[in-house]
Parts: C-alpha cells; structure tokens; sequence
DNA sequence: ATCACGCATTCAGCCTGTTGTCAGCAAGCG
DNA sequence: CGCTTGCTGACAACAGGCTGAATGCGTGAT
C-alpha cells in the first residue's frame, strides 16, 4: 500500500516509517499540514496516517478540508492518551480508525490491514486516460499528476464517463446522473457541466458527437 | 450490458427498469421463477438482479438450480433489511453481491459496475464484418481497429443494417429508420446516406440491389 | 444576524457540423 | 443506344452545442 505518514515527533516518525517501509508499504513521511497537503495534492495514497499535534495547525482540520473535498481517503488518527476530545472530533471529520499512543506496532499493522480490508471491495481502478488519473473509488482525480477538485456535480459527470469509457452516452442518460431520477430540468445544464468539465481536466478528453451526445475519449 | 431483473414487487420493478434502461442498460423485466428460467433459457445475461421473494418460489432456490447447471452469470440479490438469513443463504448459493431495500440508484449503479468490472475479461459482443467492428451497446465502430465517428443518421442506417446482417432492406424500410415513421420526405436521402456511410466504412461493405434495396455484406 | 463565497441554474448570442436538396454524372439493363 | 436507377459533390439553412455573464441559493464564517 501508499502510505503518507504525518508526524511531528522526530523519533516515532523514523521508527514508524522504517517499520511500514519493512512492511512493504510505500511511506512517505511529511511533518506538517503544509507539506501534507502539498503530498496530497500530488499522489493518491491508501491510507493516512495523522498525527493530531502537528506545528503549523491541528490534524483534524487537514481531514475536514480533506472530506470537504470529497476525498474519501482512509484515515487513521495517531493521538495521545489525553486527547480524547480530539478522538471523537477526528472520528466525526471523518477518521477510519485511531491509534492511542504509545502504541505496538502490531496493533499498528491490524488497524492498517483492516481498514485496508474494508476498502477491498473496490480494488481502486486508477483510471488514466492521457494525463488524467481518475480514482472512482476516492472520488479524486489527478490531471498532470496534480489533483483537481471537482465540484458535486462535475464528478456526477466524470463518473459517468469514467464507468463507460469510449461509449457514447446521450444527452438524457448524463441528465439523469446530475438529478436524481425523475426530475425533468429544461435547460442546458449538461452542456454548461461538459463545458465545465473540460476546462478542468482539458477539452480534448471529452468529445462531442453532435446530435447524438458525447464520449470520454480512452 | 443485458440485464435481467427478476422483482415481484410492480412499483419497484418499474422503477428499477426505466433507471436500468436510461443508464444503457438492456433490461428485460420479468416477476417470477417460471418467466425468470425462461428469459435466462433463451438469453444470455450480463447480470441477473434478483429479488428473494417471489411468488412461485424462494430467490435462493433459482440461483442454486442455476449454478448447478453451471450458469455462472453474475448475480446480485436484491433483499429486505430484514432477511439476513437469506442474504447469507445467497452468497453461499453463489450470488455475487447484495443490496438491501431500499436502496440508493447510486448504489445499484457501484454494484453494477462492480460486477461488470469483475468479469471484464470478454467485454462487448463486437459484431465483426470485413474489417469492421460495430460496437452495439456502446455505439462505436472500428474501422481497421481505427474508431469512426457516425453521425445520428449515419447510425441510424448502419444500425439497421448490422441488426440483421445479411438481409436485404428496402429503401422505404430504411427511410423509416431515418425519420421516425411518417414524416414524409420526397428526396434521396438514402442514397446519400448509403453514399456518406460507405466513405465512412468501405464501399465494399453494403451491396446495391437494383431495384430492390441494400444488403450488409456478412 | 449578516456577510461572503462558491456552486447551481438560466439565458442569450455566437459558432459549427449535420442535413436535406439538387444537379450532373455513372452504371446497369433492355 | 436510350432509359432508368443509383451515386456523389456542392451548398445553404438550421438545429444543436458552447460559453460568458447574471442571478439565485445554501452554507460556513464572523
């Protein structure tokens, strides 16, 4: 697995990445929320682990920005046996799972074999399509290896795309992914999404079959 | 993909189906055992959506005659919160997935693709003439492995023709694959849709019949 | 409570590819 | 050879698509 390990205390930090990395899991460490986010914003990881204590601010905020965002990637709170105001907070911005401190590495690996087994279910399709990668599962995409948030219903589009690509999906079809069923809208909304879309992720991605509809190019 | 949905329940079904239908989905809709081995005797299914309680029998039951057949078709068991006997009964019966009442579309379209991604290995029925692959379902067409893009009436025409290959079709047949049934038009545009498609996939590809009409060489 | 902000929705004007039509040419058939 | 039937390039009209801007709406911050 990709781990991004956030930990400020110097000692835990190296103890713990050299225990994943022994464990075969590709770790980067980073020691504040400024360079977690700038981790973030350029890889896609399966679980991160946060440290709450952090210099430049509290943990549950990145994970609350994070969740904001619509990125749903597991998490696991590293915290200290006082904080447990902070526990429940962490749990509620949308922790997996917490760790109190000092903690057995072991009891470090079932935590991390769990989450990870809770999320098996969709092996996470990285879908790339030029130099688009497109997570389904975290609802994140990447373009030029940089991520782009997209908006709720932007990615109701892009998922659309991403679970047929090279079909042509019509009009109506991408209609009912924005509204839920049923809720006939008489307006040009999917072609302001498309034109949306494309700005962001590149305009040549998606193409448009006049009359007919339109196509995510793979 | 080709679905079969087998749901007792007439408001749920109808539902199910115009979703499933919307989402491109071939969908046949059937309320019983009985309907259920016929359908599944005469047509091969991507995914079979199947409600436990029916009234000639137990889901269950259906999905064991199946699998000792050896039908391995995909199924997904469309249950009530309250039966968590029968939902475990069914994946040891081999179902594929479950989904509980009610359900979320969203949800049923995750499960969907799932499943579909799952057993990916032989993706579309691809109908193949000369050098020509037409994708139905996603409504792409190869040429020399080189996608073409047809535009609505260009589709409609080949659309007729790769439905029943081989066949000879008559002009006014074909007319009324162009303009939905009796809109009246006094001009060639078969012929010049016959021209525009042939540049388009190969002269050699649909034979003239003086007199008589056009046939998709096979 | 108020404000600011971002997202959703609608609309209008511009732009472009599809379409239907036709005319002249080619090909089949007696 | 003459007649019929089919083929195809050209083109004007138009429906369909694109996008910037205005407005509305909901949510989080102060």
């Amino acid at each position: 697995m990709r781990l991004l390990l956030i930990e400020d205390e110097k000692a835990l930090g190296n103890a713990l990445r050299d225990y994943l990395l022994a464990q075969g899991h590709a770790t980067d460490w980073v020691e504040n929320i400024t360079d977690a986010d700038a981790a973030m914003a350029s890889t896609p990881y399966d679980v991160v682990l946060l440290d709450l204590n952090l210099p430049d601010g509290h943990g549950v905020d990145l994970l609350r920005g994070l969740r904001r965002r619509g990125d749903v990637t597991p998490c696991i709170i590293l915290t200290a046996q006082d904080q447990i105001t902070d526990r429940i907070q962490g749990l509620n911005a949308g922790a997996d799972d917490y760790l109190v401190k000092p903690f057995d590495l072991g009891e470090l690996h079932a935590r991390l074999s769990a989450v990870a087994r809770r999320y098996a279910g969709n092996p996470n399709p990285l879908l790339s399509i030029g130099n688009v990668d497109i997570d389904l599962a975290r609802r994140v995409i990447f373009v030029a290896g940089l991520r782009v948030d997209l908006t709720a219903r932007e990615w109701a589009l892009l998922d659309q795309f991403a679970r047929r690509p090279g079909a042509t999906l019509s009009k109506p079809q991408l209609e009912e992914a924005l509204y839920e069923f049923g809720a006939e809208i008489e307006s040009n909304t999917v072609e302001v999404y498309i034109s949306r879309l494309r700005k962001k992720i590149g305009s040549n991605l998606i193409s448009t079959l006049r009359g007919v509809g339109y196509r995510l190019e793979g």
